[in-house]
DNA sequence: TCGAATTATCACTATATAATAATATAACAC
DNA sequence: GTGTTATATTATTATATAGTGATAATTCGA
């Protein structure tokens, strides 16, 4: 693995390694969702939530379209699923 | 998912989401090194590189014994190799 | 016990990330 | 237009992480 892979590995680990991001893309997951409804999902602030869903956008796991008011926001980078379920099957496997 | 565990898979995942650690796994995949055989193999500096070390055995993800003046370090958490895996795939696969 | 080799730690600066509160913007109904 | 709802942005502070240079600690052999 040279630098330059080892640079955007990195960068997408530290996209996920947020609690609420993994919450997020977590409800994401079999469906799009608007604001508003993941604030209350996540029980998380307004801004907050804003910032990381924008985050999630720049770095392409994210995308989403505005209709009327609300803005529905959908997984953009499909892999990411996967590479969830991944890490999820790693912290349940990780003790023994 | 409930937070405690997006907590810890957060945790996990910022363990993990950095260049250099990323090529200290990679490279203590197959066999046990000391420092300054990977300080030599990554070409960053010995301090930074023993704080990564200390910083990954305190995760649980490395472990290290003496023998004489060096310190072999050896992978403790063998699934993170698996997981490292997935992650390669992923950005392999990302872009289509 | 002295010195060399190896690794760890410390104090510090720099930078990045996170969270907060307040405010701004966008779309729409009226 | 005005008011309302929904979302985004900004400025700020707090906190965490990274990197640096110097120094300390450990082990061993002479």
């Amino acid at each position: 693995m040279d630098k330059k892979v080892a640079e955007h590995v990195a960068e997408v680990l530290k996209t996920l390694a947020h609690p609420a991001r993994l919450e997020i893309i977590e409800l994401l997951e079999t469906k799009e969702m608007c604001v508003g409804d993941i604030v209350t999902a996540l029980g998380v602030k307004q801004a907050i939530t804003s910032q990381q869903l924008n985050m999630m956008k720049d770095k392409g796991v994210l995308s989403c379209r505005r209709n009327g008011t609300k803005v529905y926001y959908r997984i953009e980078n499909k892999s990411v699923i996967r590479l969830l379920h991944c890490i999820y099957d790693h912290c349940k496997t990780k003790k023994p």
